[in-house]
DNA sequence: TATTAGCACTCTATCTTGGTGAGTGCTAAC
DNA sequence: GTTAGCACTCACCAAGATAGAGTGCTAATA
């Protein structure tokens, strides 16, 4: 063994060791490796290059005389340069582009998405919204409500209904909202978030100017309504959490606590899932790697998906950090294409 | 011992036994309740009394030496006729109601109310949405989308928005849809849902004669548009399912999978949740009494909610069958009458 | 007659013990 | 460089042994 450098046969040996981890759950000893990896070794020469490996950190005992078990760095040379991919059938990726495509709208497409991956790998499936910015608004209605309250409807990227009520200094009557609502629709439609807000900024010195105070009102309340703030709610569709309780590495219930009220807050995933909105193709985040507590049993496979050619959201799987990563990396890989396409054909 | 009928030394003992069961979880013994009862009995005949109470069902033995446990039976005479209610805090109240009163809309106001149930008792908190029947339509937008689509915007009840996407024999001008929905605002705002369809029907009649071939299109896009189905959708809110893992009889994976997977679907909980919408008042059911096999080692403690001295819905909580109803059920109580003024001012 | 003390008994939970098997590291032989 | 051999370690399991809690029954007691 020479410094850091790690021989053919160690990766080799590495490689099969993790693939009979991965399939079986149990520590894997050198006497099980020789007999089943036909690398043509024997126990005693893979005991030698499994203390090669333990010694730079990438498998480990549990104990004295239990065989060995990737560590956290293991896997992830595993999967960076070890992985072989197996290929997907076409027919059933034919299969789910079919599933998919029977959802009437972008809401239910993006849940159909996350329950297939889900459903397929028997883990988490995880979709994060496309990103607001990137929806173009079409319509704004106003409806007036008692005490000083105003309904707004807002209508996006051609089917997205949003809804909100804001507080306005006094009572507008229906008329008046719907000039107010004319004058939005006429200044904003057709644009993107951002460029609304900006619309709206540059609108608001005119109107400053003009002094004409229901247009003034206008502009105040379209910038209640397009705060950024609202817009970045929760944003993030699970399905298939309850997959996880099947796995005995998750039997700790302490732990699973955490990991469910995570789920349940969001937040933590929405972020990770932040990561790879500017990253190219299959991401991975393997056990403490993510940089959340609650996730370091897990593994985080995602990949963007892409609308117009333009990343808009990232969907993935949560699972055991022992998962199938061969079989698992295609399946996020094509749904997130499959998933695009969608979108694509539906706006 | 005479035939069904219980002494009251034994409704005594039962009563004490129960809240020491749900004290401590453990099996209560002769010994430990003759210490710990105040009931000046020797444990050998609280020995006697018990045999005769597990004659009867109301207690059993895990084991020959073991102590006593409470049955469904037994939970069920303490509930009803044995159980004394620890009286709310007066300040407590007021500070829930504060709480729940600084929701902005009826939606945020639901989700806090089952939020609170969650946090109050530690256990998962669950609130069915008002019936849909009793939402008055206030107005209806129509806007057109490419490939004979039409979505759909509906405003019930002064604040609430659904929106949904239907699909026409043809495309339709954005005039056309306007003219369309002043006809249907006319015809059916200010109605409930189930007037709503009335009116419809007979409009139906009418205006087949009149041959107006718009009028009749508006018609049958209403009857797509308040289809029965639709408007059953989900209507449940969970919170704090995962404070249920924190309790040891929950400690079995698959039950706990199984009653996870039931939150998803929500029906089961639904149906059952439906049962109490036309009962006065706090009900229980006690493990199997649900009749649903994955609660059948929780209990449920439910109450109706009320709208204009008219029940609308149904909350309740969720937990272990070893719960301390004494607590619980004047906290689903008062909770039920806070959602219920709470959403009156909110009208 | 109702209550209670006493006692033999039962059953679980826990600890100990020893055996087994899987796996290891090291060394010497190939 | 590879491998056979060997002593050693450790988790796992089953089989007692023990202690503790609780029971049912009976005979004495108030």
């Amino acid at each position: 063994m020479s410094g850091t450098e790690l021989t053919e046969r160690a990766q080799l040996l590495l490689k099969n060791l993790v693939e009979h981890y991965i399939r079986d759950g149990q520590p894997v000893g050198s006497r099980t490796l020789s007999r089943e990896s036909s690398m043509g070794l024997s126990a005693a020469s893979i005991r030698n290059v499994m203390a090669d490996l333990e010694e730079l950190g990438l498998i480990h005992s549990p104990h004295t005389s239990a065989g060995r078990v990737p560590t956290v760095r293991g896997y992830r040379l595993f999967v960076d340069s070890l992985l072989t991919i197996s290929p997907l059938d076409q027919n059933t990726v034919t299969h789910w582009q079919q599933r998919l495509h029977d959802s009437r709208d972008p809401d239910m497409l993006l849940a159909s998405a996350s329950r297939q991956l889900s459903d397929v790998t028997s883990m988490a499936g995880v979709v994060m919204l496309p990103r607001r910015e990137q929806l173009s608004l079409r319509q704004v209605e106003f409806l007036p409500l008692s005490h000083n309250r105003v309904l707004v409807i807002l209508v996006v990227n051609e089917r997205e209904v949003q809804n909100r009520i804001i507080h306005t200094q006094r009572d507008y009557s229906a008329g008046e909202l719907q000039q107010i609502a004319n004058y939005l629709n006429q200044l904003c439609a057709g644009q993107d978030l951002r460029r609304v807000r900006q619309s709206l900024l540059s609108e608001l010195d005119d109107t400053r100017s003009s002094m004409n105070q229901l247009m003034a009102d206008a502009i105040s309340m379209a910038q209640q309504v397009f705060n950024e703030e609202q817009f970045s709610e929760d944003g993030l569709l699970l399905a298939g959490q309850t997959n996880l309780m099947s796995y005995e590495e998750m039997g700790n219930m302490d732990k699973l606590r955490k990991l469910f009220d995570a789920f349940n807050r969001k937040r933590d995933i929405l972020q990770l899932l932040d990561q790879s909105l500017h990253a190219e193709g299959v991401q991975i985040f393997i056990g403490e790697e993510s940089g959340y507590e609650v996730l370091d049993d897990c593994s985080v496979v995602t990949s963007p998906y892409k609308v117009d050619g333009q990343i808009v959201g990232v969907l993935g799987v949560i699972g055991p950090t022992r998962m199938a990563y061969d079989r698992v990396i295609p399946i996020v890989d094509v749904t997130a294409q499959l998933l695009g396409a969608s979108l694509n054909q539906m706006k």
